[in-house]
DNA sequence: TACAAACTATTGATTTTATCTATAGGCATG
DNA sequence: CATGCCTATAGATAAAATCAATAGTTTGTA
């Protein structure tokens, strides 16, 4: 017996149905029938009568559920107990952190972080991966969030995770047609990039082998430190860019099917949390951590199948 | 957070030590200590001052581990939901076994199975396969356990668990020198097994290929249908024999020395629940299995790395 | 202060478990 | 009796738990 699986008889006796309470758990439905199929077996009695429309619990399922829900009250008050004691966590933490991630990121996180954390003021800086190095090395700020490695031995760096970059492509561009793209199909000339400083801008060119051919005539530049202004460029205009998948989360539909992965192994950074070597303010950083890696998605955090590109 | 993990930081708090706390899960040390450190990972807070000896809570740990108590008291409501219920089973359970299998099963589960089920009346006979088989079919009894595959299609087998076959070796014997043995190395001349209408008896006769050779005189015979009575005859004259793996659980240590494995892999037989196509008493039946698996070691319900002998 | 004993942490291999995708099977309803 | 909605099953993959072996700490003692 796991305390998912008592989450899960919950949930179908909530809705009364196992697909929408598959979809409430956010699993597929056959992870939460066989779930609950095993719970079944191991206490050795049906809890569902699944012959009735819509399916509704047996007479011992029903006592076995109202245990469930007593189980999972009792459940959360221990993660009441740690939000009790997080109150008292205090004081500023400085943060430092790369704009090509920063509105990904900290918009989902930061309300539930001070609701959490309300004695801790939280300073955010948006700067360039050089900027936030220099910082920190004079400890003008606690941690920083960037993408690495970055070969600096004065500093500890702690990986989030991994992030695939995705191709962001106008209707009538080449790439459209194709399904999964190589990133030599790119063509340079109609590849709307960061202006410098951005580690992101020389992380699309390392993707693109700056293969930058001489053929072919530039007809206006534009310089942006926002790739939010580059995807309107993309949507209102054409050609392509390269975006990071955190910022795949809030596209609409019609944005979405614009959007054209790479083949395996995807290129992708590595988002790491920074600090120097001997830190104090551990607790703060580590609920910050925390708190992101709890939005961020479990298969983001794993680096197989992933061709890391380096600034 | 699983309700694995907080038995193991309530034993840890209980037994001061992660080592006992680890006996007590039955499971090693190095298990037990990781799962506490995830459990601490996942709520962000440290349970345990490991640099005190014994090992104390930290203040918010008390806090954990009494939620803890609460949330597993809880859990065991949910069992004994369905224990209260058990009671209802009621009637009379025939069942048929094999006498090889018989007396290292049933003194083991009887006590706790007429505990559970004070209404179930179970009637044992102890038969050879054959009879077994004519009983079911007759519907003179409701289930068997015995040793598969029958090849009977009106019969259902559920397997229960494989057990590896020993060999048990008097101190004189040259098999006593070796640590692990193949069944090549057993002189037929030595063994002593089951007299005729056992399946054990086909068995052991099968692991050892049938070799018996004429050279040799035999001095004298010895018939029995006793596994017991063989291994008395290796204890206090010499030879060898052939034991099932459940008849160690009682061995003395001296006992035990003369044990000898078989290379890998063992061999061993499958041991089933068999029923007909169309049983009745579903629950009861259920119930015998569920209380034999609980008692059978987990590795005994896998059946990988094994040499099934037939009959 | 150094040594032995007892305890906990770490590592790498293995097994077990959970999950997903794709597909089959079952039951009500028109 | 077909259609659509719902649950079960199968096969593949990813994640987690466990163990045996070993390294690293702490405590008590000489």
């Amino acid at each position: 017996m796991t305390i998912v699986q008592l989450e899960y008889i919950v949930a179908v006796d909530t809705y009364r149905s196992f697909v929408s309470a598959a979809e409430k758990c956010f699993v597929t439905q056959p992870t939460l029938s066989m779930q609950v199929q095993k719970l079944e077996d191991t206490l050795g009695v049906k809890i569902f009568d699944r012959t009735k429309q819509p399916v509704v619990p047996t007479e011992i399922g029903n006592d076995i559920i109202a245990q469930a829900r007593v189980m999972l009250s009792e459940h959360q008050k221990i993660k009441e107990i740690i939000s009790d004691r997080q109150k008292d966590l205090a004081g500023e933490l400085k943060v430092g952190i790369i704009p090509t991630v920063a509105p990904y990121i900290l918009p989902k996180i930061i309300n539930q972080f001070i609701a959490k954390y309300p004695q801790v003021k939280l300073v955010v800086w948006e700067q360039t991966t050089e900027q936030i190095i220099q910082q920190l090395k004079l400890g003008m700020i606690d941690c920083g969030i960037l993408s690495t490695p970055l070969h600096e031995p004065q500093l500890t760096e702690t990986p989030l995770f991994y992030e695939n970059f995705v191709a962001y492509v106008a209707k009538n561009s080449h790439l459209a047609k194709k399904k999964n793209i190589n990133p030599d199909d790119i063509n340079m000339e109609e590849l709307w990039i960061l202006n410098e400083g951005h580690c992101m801008r020389d992380q699309v060119l390392n993707i693109c082998q700056r293969r930058k051919s001489s053929k072919g005539f530039q007809h206006f530049e534009y310089n942006t430190g926002s790739i939010e202004t580059l995807k309107r460029m993309v949507d209102q205009n054409n050609g392509t860019t390269i975006l990071p998948e955190l910022a795949l989360v809030d596209l609409t539909e019609k944005q979405l099917d614009k959007v054209r992965y790479f083949k395996s192994p995807e290129p992708a950074r590595e988002i790491s949390l920074v600090t120097q070597k001997n830190f104090i303010k551990r607790r703060m950083i580590d609920a910050l951590k925390a708190e992101v890696l709890e939005f961020v998605p479990k298969r983001m955090k794993n680096k197989k199948k992933k061709d890391l590109i380096e600034i």
